[in-house]
DNA sequence: TTAAATATTGCAAATAAATGCGATTTCAGC
DNA sequence: GCTGAAATCGCATTTATTTGCAATATTTAA
């Protein structure tokens, strides 16, 4: 029997029984547990099944990876997105678009604020849902997969007959010149819509964002009426923008 | 039995039951109470869960991560889906509710099936859109928070302007006089608003669900084309609803 | 085809892990 | 602070794994 047979015969076991026995290998197979053993390392080690003492399991399930959302500079987010707080108070309608910055920002909104808030991110969807005081919309639409938003004109259509008092709004890239900018036409456009429906409309974003281009404009620096960063308010890097008249928190 | 199975039936048991006692687990994986103490300490250890005096409980903001979907009998849901899986076609215009057993049923949707998919759940717009070929619509509304899915007028407008070939529902009971019945009266109008617009009706549910009953009337017997359940077919428990016209799968 | 290089396998000894038991300590609730 | 239940500790036993090594088998290149 060749040692791909053997492997293969093993992975089936596997499938079948949720877990495989060394020992009842070695036997079934008639090899010796070394040979069963030195099998399961190098499954183990594709990544095809997990090994433990005594055997080997399945890998636990990979496909739940959809619900484990990775947020990159955590702690820089967290310091940004809690000077916006203030800027919070019941009452409001909020519309929040997506994003990780806008997700832990989410996360921080105090369980007491009773407030409308609408976005059309699914996983800012299911982060307000833990906040008892919140009516909370979610926008839907045609789903934008690797973004977890929806878009389209349907997503714009409920927009359009919104009136909010606040919008907060992730950036992809912002600079003097043209505004926001976007790397997605679609997403351009839902964000457009979120500001024309918004009193007052807030950016947050980490200062690399700054100074940078993408091919979609959103908006006008003059449209906006708050910007976050992380960076002091007085920092050199951001007097260009307070000059321009966009309030800078 | 493994270790790795003896502590995943921890866990299992502690997300139903919200605690693990040392002594009954001892008893019930035959084990002695130290070992299950040390694997009560290791779960702990890797934050799996949180060892107190007597036992083991759900991580207090483990639980609270709205991220963290627990499917119970996820076992039991895949033999039941699975059976489902025939009824999906290429070019077919479907809509799912939510629920866990849909989960688990997206997650095993084919990578090539090109479809379009509706659903006004959040976990599982979440999960298919993993799935490359699928055109995926979440369908907008007030969030009804605990169950992550929108409700409400919105959602039954949506519903009412679509033709879908088919539709797959989740039941929280079913009986032969009632039918189809919910626990809550927001969610049986949208599954009702669904079986309006499909062609196809499928439900998928456990056995247990088998002749129970709640409040909220979603739809006669005669209303489902096909109910899915992990027994077989020909199971005597089936029996009257095989005779009452239904497709028992 | 043959010889050297390489990979696979089984064995034995050493090592490590898992488990249960008894003695002792800690804990929760009165 | 007392008491019984639960947890911890140390230890012995069992069981599984790792490692080095030698015997085969398989591949590669001349």
């Amino acid at each position: 029997m060749l040692k791909a047979e053997r492997q293969n015969y093993i992975l089936n076991k596997l499938f079948e029984e949720k877990k495989v026995i060394t020992t009842n290998l070695a036997s079934a197979l008639d090899v010796s547990e070394d040979t069963v053993r030195r099998d399961l390392n190098e499954l183990d080690h594709k990544k095809l099944l997990k090994k433990v003492y005594g055997g080997g399991i399945l890998i636990p399930e990979k496909s739940v990876d959809v619900f484990n959302i990775h947020i990159n500079a955590e702690e820089q987010k967290k310091k940004i997105v809690t000077k916006a707080l203030t800027l919070l108070h019941d009452g409001q309608v909020i519309i929040m678009s997506g994003g990780t910055t806008n997700l832990v920002f989410a996360k921080l909104i105090p369980e007491d604020l009773q407030a409308t808030i609408y976005t059309y991110s699914l996983t800012i969807a299911m982060q307000l849902s833990q906040h008892p005081n919140i009516d909370l919309i979610l926008i839907g639409g045609k789903m934008q997969k690797n973004a977890m938003v929806t878009i389209g004109i349907d997503v714009i259509q409920v927009l359009s007959k919104i009136k909010a008092d606040i919008c907060f709004i992730g950036a992809s890239s912002i600079n003097l010149k043209q505004g926001l900018t976007e790397t997605g036409y679609e997403v351009s456009i839902v964000k457009k819509a979120m500001i024309e429906s918004s009193d007052r409309v807030v950016s947050m974003f980490a200062s690399n964002k700054l100074n940078t281009k993408m091919p979609h404009s959103v908006c006008d620096l003059s449209q906006l009426d708050t910007i976050v960063t992380e960076l002091d308010p007085d920092d050199y890097r951001l007097e260009d923008y307070r000059k321009s008249g966009v309030f800078v928190l």
